[in-house]
DNA sequence: ACTATAATTTAGACAAGACTAATACTGAAG
DNA sequence: CTTCAGTATTAGTCTTGTCTAAATTATAGT
C-alpha cells in the first residue's frame, strides 16, 4: 500500500510506540530507542514530514513529533506485522518467549500482505502476541482490555499477569524467573511509601514466592484484576 | 559467521547459481539476473574482491568472476535459507509452489542461524525444496541427485519430473497448467531436428496430454528415469 | 590482420542513512 | 531577568549501492 524503507517503518513504529506510552515523542527519546544519534533523527523526521505523497508527521521544531493520520496506519501495520510474527514464531517455532522480539524486529519489514494474512489466518486472527501486546486488526484496529499497571495497585489487590510491556532478552527473562509470565495470578503485598518498590506474591492466594520488584520495572507489568479489586484497587492520584 | 549486506549476499548468491548452470559468472549476466546495470556489478565485484577479511570472489578484469572458497561458504548459506524458507512457505502457509521464491527472496536475508535451525528441524532435515532444488545442509553439502535434463533425452525416453530450474512465477504458472509439476511421468514424444521444440506426453504412458515445449524452458526440466532408459537416453555430444 | 559490435570498466553523480562538531533553542534556577 | 544545562538542529562528511555517459577491451567476420 504504501512504500516506505525499513528505516522509515522503524522511525513511525516507535514515533507510535513512544506516543502511547510517553504521550509524547522527542528527538532523544527516538535516538535511544532507535540507538541512533539525535542528528540522525532530525534529519530522518525532516524527511517523514515531506515524504511525496503526503507527510507522515508533523513536526514542531524543538518541540518533538507527532504521527499524521498516513503515518499512523503506516505504524499500526508495522505493529501488526511484529505482533503477528511474534506469536506465529512463538507457536509455531517454539521460539523462547525472550527471543521472538528481537527476530521479530527484523522480519516485520519484509512480510507481504499475502504472508500476513496467512500467518494472521493459520494463528485464528489473534489479538494478542506473546507478551501480552494487542495485535492490530487489518484495519487497525486493537481489542481494547482493561488492564492495570502492578504501580497503580495497592496491597492486598489481586489480579492476573496480562500483559507485560517490555522487550529485551533479559529484561523478560528475569521476570520468567520470577514467575512473572503471562497468566500468573499474583497479589500485591506491600508498596514502599517513597521507595519504589512494590512485593508481590506470585501463585495462588496463599502460596508460592515472594519477590521484590523496582518501580521502573512493576510499571510494565499490566493485570487483569476481578470486579472486585477493581474499584477500590486504584491509588489516588491516578485520575 | 559473516557479515554481510543483503546486497553482497544477493551477488554472491547468483554468481554461485551462474557458476552452477552457465559454468561461469559474467557482469552482463549478473545485472540482468540481479536487475541492475552492469556498472552496478563490476563496482560490487571490486568492493567483494577486497573484502576485510579476505576476498569474496576472484575477479579478472573482462574475463568475469568466480567465488573464493570464504564466498562459497556464503552463497551456500543463502541458498540453505532460501530453500528452506521456500519449503517452509508452501509445507507451513500454504503458499502457492510459484510464489515461494520470490517472498524467499526477501526472507532469506534476515533469518537468523536460530530460525534456520528450527525450520530445518520442523520440516525434518528436508533435502529438497518445492521446485526440487537441492537444500545445502548447515555444513554447506548438498544431496547428489541423477537427474537428466528433458533435452538430454531421445523420443520414447520417460522419466519423472524431479526438479524445476526455474523461479519466474508466470513461467512455473505455465508449466503447472500443462501438468508439469514435480512427480509427473512424463514421455518424449519426438524431438524436431533443428526446430528446438521438444514434444512429450505427460501423465501414464499411453494416456493424457500431449504438449510442444521450446527447448529454452524443456533445458529447465530435470527428470529422474529409470535404469532402463538411463544408457542409451543420452543423447550424443553431452559427454 | 583489421574492424565493427558487444561487453566491460572507469568516471562522476546521486539518494538514503548514519556520524561528529558546532550552533541554536528551551526551560528551570537563581 | 539572566544564566546555564540540556536538548534540538544545522552543517558537513562518509558509506553503500545505484545510475548515466564515456572510454576501453574482446571477439567475430571478413
Amino acid at each position: 500500500m504504501a512504500p516506505a524503507s525499513a528505516a522509515e517503518q522503524d522511525y513511525l513504529k516507535q514515533i507510535y510506540l513512544l506516543q502511547e506510552d510517553m504521550g509524547r515523542a522527542t528527538t532523544q527519546m527516538l535516538a535511544d530507542r532507535l540507538g541512533v544519534k539525535p542528528p540522525s533523527v532530525t534529519a530522518m523526521i525532516k524527511r517523514l514530514a515531506e515524504d511525496e505523497g503526503g507527510p507522515l508527521v508533523r513536526h514542531t521544531p524543538y518541540r518533538g513529533v507527532e504521527l499524521t493520520e498516513r503515518g499512523l496506519v503506516l505504524a499500526l501495520e508495522m505493529l501488526r506485522h511484529h505482533r503477528l510474527v511474534e506469536l506465529f514464531l512463538s507457536e509455531l517455532l517454539g521460539v523462547p518467549w525472550d527471543q521472538v522480539h528481537d527476530e521479530a524486529d527484523r522480519l516485520e519489514h519484509v512480510l507481504s500482505e499475502d504472508l500476513e494474512d496467512r500467518i494472521a489466518t493459520k494463528l485464528g486472527n489473534p489479538t494478542v502476541d506473546p507478551h501480552g501486546d494487542p495485535i492490530p486488526s487489518r484495519e487497525g484496529v486493537m481489542l481494547e482490555r482493561d488492564l492495570l499497571r502492578i504501580t497503580d495497585l495497592r496491597p492486598g489487590a489481586r489480579g492476573t499477569v496480562s500483559r507485560i510491556d517490555r522487550q529485551e532478552a533479559p529484561v523478560l527473562q528475569y521476570l520468567a524467573s520470577l514467575g512473572l509470565i503471562l497468566g500468573a495470578p499474583i497479589t500485591v503485598e506491600s508498596v514502599a511509601p517513597y521507595g519504589g518498590v512494590i512485593t508481590v506474591r506470585v501463585g495462588s492466594p496463599r502460596g508460592e514466592a515472594v519477590h521484590s520488584i523496582g518501580e521502573d520495572l512493576a510499571r510494565h507489568i499490566l493485570l487483569t484484576c476481578g470486579e472486585a479489586n477493581r474499584n477500590q484497587a486504584v491509588r489516588e492520584g491516578t485520575e
